[in-house]
DNA sequence: GTCAAGATGACAGGAGCCTGTCAATATGGG
DNA sequence: CCCATATTGACAGGCTCCTGTCATCTTGAC
């Protein structure tokens, strides 16, 4: 390992949690939704098409994901019978992803399941730690997604 | 959404900046290691075996992913001439992974750039938040494996 | 020394993300 | 109306993780 400076050392340790919550988090979500049927990255999708039918890549943009990534999820929900694609009265080809009943009553099984999980975490955490580590979290994101744009930028014309 | 309560709102929103600086993460991991013609696993797997050689099952062990992932890894860094497989004077069938040459070189290069990274990172990020921050995940990182091994229990026989 | 149990790598297959390419479809400027 | 451009879904393929199965090798109890 390359010598540190103190406050990076510091900013790895951030580094090297957050990898570990992250996959914890991934692993709960897994159980949560495992029970309905579903995964963490289906039931995301299906949270995404509850207030409305949207197109694949509608869906995608939201959450910030590759549209072929979300195509994959929802071909799979639809052979599934979570989703089924409707006509678009705005576009021929692109169909939307609607809920089926099937796919409603997993999203609403799932969601109860997330509700409790959410409140038993958060009723053992001191609210001031967990509001002063999202602030911390959002601090970095915010700094590093400058960082990643600067790089961007250098990367084109 | 199900009514949450205001706690359980606190975490929810810990655990969306989780993800989206998970992500920032594994985007800046692969731009660092870009350059040496490495990804963020492949130098990881690389960083594990700096201080001496060892077995994929070892590798596997120490990064806490499962044996097979690993090994996948090891032999496309060996075919890209990263690694060799070296006799194992302990183990006849278990051959231990070694970097070459070349390995060597694309991990100085890549740790060089984080440690760059870290500090750019780490200078623009006030020390007491980055503290809070850290303790704040790790709270939460370490009721949720508490709660994730409770459910692994009641699953068994 | 023998034999069961455990560890290990090879192989197969899957999930979820990504990228790139292509043809079909919308959209908007001229 | 026409055509360049952007958007969209289909298709192909890659990366990183997972699981399960199998033969081989090691280890430890007896």
């Amino acid at each position: 390992m390359p010598p540190l400076t103190r406050k990076a050392e510091a900013f790895s340790a951030l580094v090297l949690e957050v990898f570990q919550l992250n996959g914890l988090l991934l692993q709960a979500g897994d159980r949560l939704s495992a029970p309905a049927g579903l995964t963490s990255a289906r039931w995301q999708v299906l949270g995404v098409i509850d207030h409305g039918p949207a197109t694949v890549a509608a869906v995608a943009r939201t959450m910030g994901l590759a549209r072929q990534s979300v195509q994959q999820t929802a071909d799979a929900l639809a052979s599934d019978g979570f989703v089924e694609y409707v006509e678009n009265p705005h576009h021929q080809r692109a169909k939307c992803v609607s809920l089926t009943a099937a796919g409603r009553r997993a999203l609403r099984k799932v969601e109860q399941a997330q509700a409790e999980w959410a409140d038993r975490m958060a009723a053992s955490l001191a609210p001031a730690l967990l509001a002063s580590a999202v602030k911390g979290i959002r601090e970095a994101r915010l700094r590093l997604e400058k960082d990643l744009a600067v790089e961007e930028r250098s990367h084109e014309g």
